[in-house]
DNA sequence: CACTTTAGTTCATGACTCGGACTATATGAT
DNA sequence: ATCATATAGTCCGAGTCATGAACTAAAGTG
């Protein structure tokens, strides 16, 4: 039912088995030539001359021989780890980061600047995060390997390259995309921290549903605000003007007090970090967490009322999209021992569905989003190696 | 970013030309082969050569040469209203229904039998539906329009041709698409009532945005439950599970009372029929309405309170998943003028949106899912013809 | 050491689209 | 009238790419 845009021409139907080949040695390798035929549908002969094109553009690597039960062994093929690799970046309140991913996922260079740029002047972030990069980018060419771009995760709503606005950074139409491009001479990409944190959670969390990776859920990240990302098909699910997944902003209490954004009752104006902090009476989240610890009550019963706020917002998000899982990261995955058992029983409590998804928490903690915006670079070139080889011929 | 599955090979690639040509006609018609070409990127050439196919295979023809500025004439090409036709067909609580469209989506058939179906018998049910397919069919022989399949709107969940459970109807694992399919000789498909009227609303309601027909955006149905519709990029979104949408069930009061479904707080269980007639005191939808006409203070009273927790829901459905509108239709749509006027307000209380979702009524009333249903027939052979062509050869 | 089994290559065949040459049919200028 | 120009559509040779069968390669088995 999809509506078709582009004629499909013999170089599309090539890029099209090229990146069903690659695809397919992403997803298991090692491989051998005859399995991505039997698996792809493709013949032999045609995968044989796939992957050779592959092989020459270094995105592909064979390796030894493995023995199989009879028969001529099997040449092994994976991923080339020195082929390309992305750059990923994130600006947030209170940190700058960067992350290389090799073609693998890989990490390769890790590199993260705790200040608060909150109140700082914007060029002054921006030349240190062009900085950040282009130390990055040094690092991974002194390592041979060859940068395909990178991607920018911002707290905030992103449109073609520019940050449009950061509720808790105070950032208006930044056009960012063009000044880390110009720093740095790659392509940049923009997008949504709480998208990019999904990603990274789906493709290097470790999570897994019936055997495979997750494809169809929803990762909450509680940061200074609450952001979502909705993941369906393995795919971010952005709405029609990139603004969905803004779980922050579910109403949970339809006669709540007035939020930031202008809305009432909304999620993060009764269980965002300022709320928690103030109603356990401490300063900072590392105060919560020691507080939790040593079981004092006000902090406990301020963590678990935020607990029961998330499962009514989580409750709206489960009927209306049915997802398999649901992940909790940032802030939350911290307070989790004290936090999932309110959530969970509050889901339940307004919910009646049969099958409901399970509650993870995030083992990535706050480079979720810096790691899939590296991986969000090798994914494209893994989803098109044609564009990949037409750019280097 | 799209996994991709399937080996691209020649035949896959000329199907794919198909659909391109056959879509451009579907969207621009009359259209001209040289007009196709110049939008779709083929050549002249090869334009010919798939739309010589289409013709011959009786979903396009030629009518007569429009005299264009200069140079030769421009022959028409518009999709044949006698090439096929598709059978939609409904279950509801109180009647079943039956459309037949034709590939231009003008219905050539209609027919609705009211019976309150609650607590029937469900074989006897099962068996009108049949019966009134195969009068359908009948109709439709005669006319010399050869049905391509048939597809059945259930208001509740189903799975692969079966029903598995419909919470107004009473019905669980009923194998309907086999017994239509047996009765007609036909491809039949089961699929959620409210998807399909969202659909029937896309394809047929007329509504626009930007001059486009709406692609991203929520439908409301206010049967005897509250349904919801959800279509993304022209597609209906479905969830892991097929059990997205369940508008009915996402949580408008943190505290309130226990719903059938097993949460609480559900819309449905403080905004459904049920609950409004009850509150305005009245015993019928008809009654309701000759209520608000006359300016009866409980029953407007009523209708405004069930809006505003329809706007608590949207409010909600709005900031996650960022829709261009919002589509009320069945017993909302009646409603809509006592009603809207609370939503709208309620929506804005609830969201800091900038660009809020426009707040349409739906046009076809309790149409919309049979049409949605018959739709979703012909527009699977207008997007993929090489499937309806391999089938008659 | 022949036989079997599996991996991967080679090459002729065929299904496409492309692109340019060609025909068809109109308008407008001379 | 006649010619130039513009546009629609067809025809056919050329090029691209996957297919499938035959072939080579490299192991294990009896």
């Amino acid at each position: 039912m999809t509506v078709r845009t582009e004629p499909a021409q013999h170089a599309g139907m090539r890029a099209s088995n090229l990146a069903l080949v690659l695809g397919e040695v992403a997803r298991t390798s090692p491989v051998s030539r005859a399995q991505v035929a039997a698996h792809t549908g493709l013949t032999k002969s045609s995968v044989s001359g796939l992957v050779s094109d592959l092989i020459s553009a270094g995105l592909v690597q064979e390796s030894a021989p493995a023995a199989t039960e009879r028969g001529r062994p099997a040449t092994a093929l994976s991923l080339a780890p020195g082929g390309i690799a992305g750059l990923g970046l994130e600006v947030n309140v209170d940190y700058l980061a960067a992350v290389v991913t090799d073609l693998t996922g890989m990490p390769r260079y890790h590199q993260v600047v705790r200040r608060d740029n909150r109140g700082r002047d914007v060029d002054e972030v921006v030349a240190d995060l062009v900085e950040l990069a282009r130390t990055a980018a040094r690092s991974t060419a002194s390592q041979a390997l060859p940068l395909s771009g990178a991607c920018v995760a911002v707290p905030g709503l992103t449109v073609e390259g520019a940050v449009v606005r950061t509720p808790n950074l105070g950032w208006a139409r930044v056009d960012l995309a063009d000044a880390v491009g110009e720093g740095t001479g790659l392509e940049v990409d923009l997008e949504n921290e709480a998208n990019l944190a999904a990603l990274g959670e789906m493709w290097f969390g470790g999570h897994e549903h019936d055997g495979a990776p997750l494809r169809d859920f929803v990762h909450v990240s509680g940061e200074i605000g609450i952001g979502g990302g909705i993941v369906i098909g393995g795919e971010v699910f952005r709405g029609a003007h990139a603004g969905a997944g803004e779980l922050g902003h579910v109403v949970v209490a339809a006669d709540g007090p007035r939020c930031a954004c202008g809305g009432h009752g909304c999620l993060e104006r009764m269980a965002g970090q300022q709320e928690i902090l103030a109603r356990a009476q401490v300063a900072t989240m590392a105060d919560l967490t020691r507080a939790c610890e040593r079981g004092d009550q006000a902090a406990l019963d301020a963590v678990a009322d935020a607990g029961r706020h998330l499962g009514v917002a989580l409750a709206s998000v489960i009927t209306l999209l049915d997802p398999t899982a649901i992940v909790l990261g940032g802030a939350f995955a911290t307070l989790a021992p004290w936090l999932t058992p309110a959530t969970a029983a509050s889901i339940s409590h307004h919910t009646g569905a049969a099958e409901p998804p399970r509650l993870l928490v995030s083992g990535l903690g706050s480079d979720a989003a810096v790691r899939g915006a590296a991986g969000t670079v090798v994914r494209r070139v893994i989803a098109d190696p044609a564009a990949h080889l037409a750019r280097r011929s």
